[in-house]
DNA sequence: ATCGTTTGTCTAGTGGATAAACTAAGTGTA
DNA sequence: TACACTTAGTTTATCCACTAGACAAACGAT
């Protein structure tokens, strides 16, 4: 019958207890008495919030600081090592798996690459990966505190596959798997979504509280942080933006509408560009990103042009983007990180042209700078962050 | 130096506060120990609570109510008088203006039409208006806690109106001006977003937390309901979504961008679509929305037609949304809502060949039935919820 | 009339935050 | 070296809001 989470000193405790953690985890070394200061609580309440964090190891103490007149502080330090996330990037033709700290930093990384693999022989891959992560990992007082997994595919709100089409899985509940096995917390993402908290936290916008992740790939997926939170909607479907018409008369994309974003401005489409316009590759090789890049690189007037107008597709959706989020952040991610060289000048030239110069007034558009990393990172730390919130509650 | 709000009791007991207000705003007339059961505090804490809020005037008790078997509770009702809200939607050719209960019942309505009037003309509109509202408005303890006006453009974070381009308002800082003559907080929105909030409020959407407002007018703009919040983007410029362009091949929009959707899908585009069609309309009237419902309704095939190619138009910008946002509702508000009759049809056909359908799952689209009111509504409801928050906060 | 039930108030107790006193441990200066 | 002054961190007394549970008031049923 509750409406509402009723509040009283137990959840006062519990939130400024937070308030301190990651008031350390942010800035660390940092002394009680500052703390107190940059929290605004009182110096008794933090000393003894601080004794609490340091009998469950969360944090430590590193000794004393220098003085600053008087007598010299007792730095205290977040415990990256208290625990550790593991973050899986189920890609199209690789296996992405990561080990960190509690504080997002990379303690052990595998990549695999496969070959359409079946569900059955990516489970596989995954429990090998993640059982080979486990034996290698230092031993710390709470071990692995959490699993999660980005798939390039629609994640309903409980965590259910719904439809990847790249990875041909349909309906599958690879999180219980997962989960029953390794009785961890198993948090499953969409790639996009993944991607955007990872930059939210790693990358350039970590006090941005408005970013829109453009993953960049076959097609084209979108990870929403509005308002300071990742935005999922109804039912876990949001950021479909490669399939936004921006050619109500364009060729039929296989989604079924027409002139869908992706059919111009993705991998895909760069590669299915450079084919129809013969761009020369070299004998025996395959038509790549890859290769198309070093076409570039090595100067091909054709693969340049190509690129601008890729650039010039793309800037047709950031364009939407804006208008749609006043975003204080855009960033490109995923695959087409490799082009940045060549796109980046595109990008700038074709967005000064755009008239809402308001709607722009202090946005960054940027590349990811995290690499192939970005989703493993972001379902990584949302792991991570979701141990450290439970644990407080649990107290 | 402080980072963040700290928590302590003062706190706890606003927030309480709060919720027990807003629990007897929303199910009133209820005793107090149906208060301490639906929101999960004790008894005791409830009574306080309530006699504060009795003490202050913003509940009431209303006597007995019905024996359960026992004593008989004494029903407490929200003290909707307990002042009044001004809501003013400004649109191109009208000012609306409503006063409200703190409840959001309309009290009084003043509607006046305009002709292209000066800001000068129009702020001297506002001010009879308002006074006009406030000499009719009813004794009550609290008086006009409030004003919010809605204007169709862009507003900036503090309340500055950037553009305006129907208005022909540019960088006209509204807001102070009434808030100097009336000393009273006023907010200024946009009116998609002044809309979204109306109908999220007084809407089909009450239970909705994710809302997507399309107000189709003249022009087209949007106003987001994001993880039950409204979206405003990091200037307050979100929802543009009447220049996200559907045709990057089409016509020059006098934005500068091709192809947006409201060159399909508005108001402006229907007129432009009728008269290029020849479509006759009687002598001596003027071609207008109106007069095309009129045609429509009279049986005229032609115009028939042309609005179940407005729907085409529509669905194509609904479906971008869709893909967007995923939302739980999409409401289309403003001046389409008088072409429903002729819509509707078009946009359920149109959107059922539409092939994502997860997205689509449990999505209601229907049109505004607060009339040409959801603005007004929307600042007025912002206005009196403001008031009840900050009224809380001093205390 | 009596018992059980429900409503609402009152009181004692609990937990957490705060202010301020206090201890500890430095620096600066004569 | 002595002493004043600073700063860091702990301890203590107090305050405040919520809770549990006793209690009184008011009602229905038998």
């Amino acid at each position: 019958m509750k409406m509402t989470q009723t509040f009283n000193q137990h959840v006062v405790k519990k939130r400024n207890k937070s308030l301190v953690l990651h008031a350390i985890k942010e800035s660390f070394p940092i002394s009680r008495a500052d703390l107190a200061n940059l929290t605004g609580l009182n110096k008794g309440t933090v000393s003894s919030l601080v004794n609490e964090l340091l009998e469950e190891q969360l944090i430590l103490e590193s000794g004393p600081g220098v003085s600053s007149g008087g007598r010299r502080p007792v730095m205290l330090l977040f415990n990256q090592s208290a625990g550790y996330s593991i973050g899986i990037d189920i890609g199209v033709n690789y296996v992405l798996a990561i080990l960190t700290d509690l504080q997002g930093n990379i303690c052990n990384e595998k990549l695999i690459k496969v070959q359409n693999p079946t569900f059955e022989q990516t489970l596989e891959i995954l429990f090998n990966v993640i059982d080979d992560l486990i034996a290698a990992m230092p031993q710390s007082p709470y071990g692995v505190v959490g699993i999660g997994i980005g798939v390039p595919g629609t994640v309903s709100r409980t965590g259910e596959i719904l439809l990847a089409p790249n990875l041909k899985w349909k309906n599958v509940d690879l999180q219980s798997v997962i989960e029953e096995r390794y009785n961890i917390p198993v948090k499953l993402k969409n790639e996009a979504n993944a991607g955007a908290y990872g930059e939210k936290k790693f990358g350039a916008g970590k006090e941005c509280n408005n970013i829109v992740y453009i993953s960049g790939g076959i097609g084209i997926g979108v990870g929403l942080i509005l308002n300071g939170k990742l935005y999922k909607g109804h039912n876990g479907l949001s950021g479909e933006l490669g399939h936004m018409t921006i050619n109500m008369d364009g060729p039929v994309c296989n989604c079924g509408n027409k002139g869908c974003w992706e059919l111009y401005a993705s991998e895909q489409a760069l590669l299915r560009m450079a084919f129809e316009q013969n761009i020369s590759i070299e004998e025996g090789q395959e038509l790549t990103l890859e290769t198309l890049a070093q076409l570039a690189e090595d100067g091909d007037e054709k693969t340049i042009q190509l690129m601008e107008k890729l650039g010039e597709y793309l800037v047709i959706g950031i364009k939407n983007i804006i208008n749609t989020f006043n975003p204080e952040q855009i960033i490109i991610g995923n695959r087409l990180v490799a082009l940045q060289t060549w796109l980046a000048d595109s990008l700038k030239e074709n967005l000064a042209r755009n008239p809402f110069t308001s709607q722009q007034e202090g946005l960054l558009i940027q590349f990811s700078k995290l690499e192939k990393r970005s989703a493993a990172l972001g379902v990584a730390a949302f792991s991570a962050e979701n141990f450290l919130t439970i644990n407080l509650e649990e107290n």
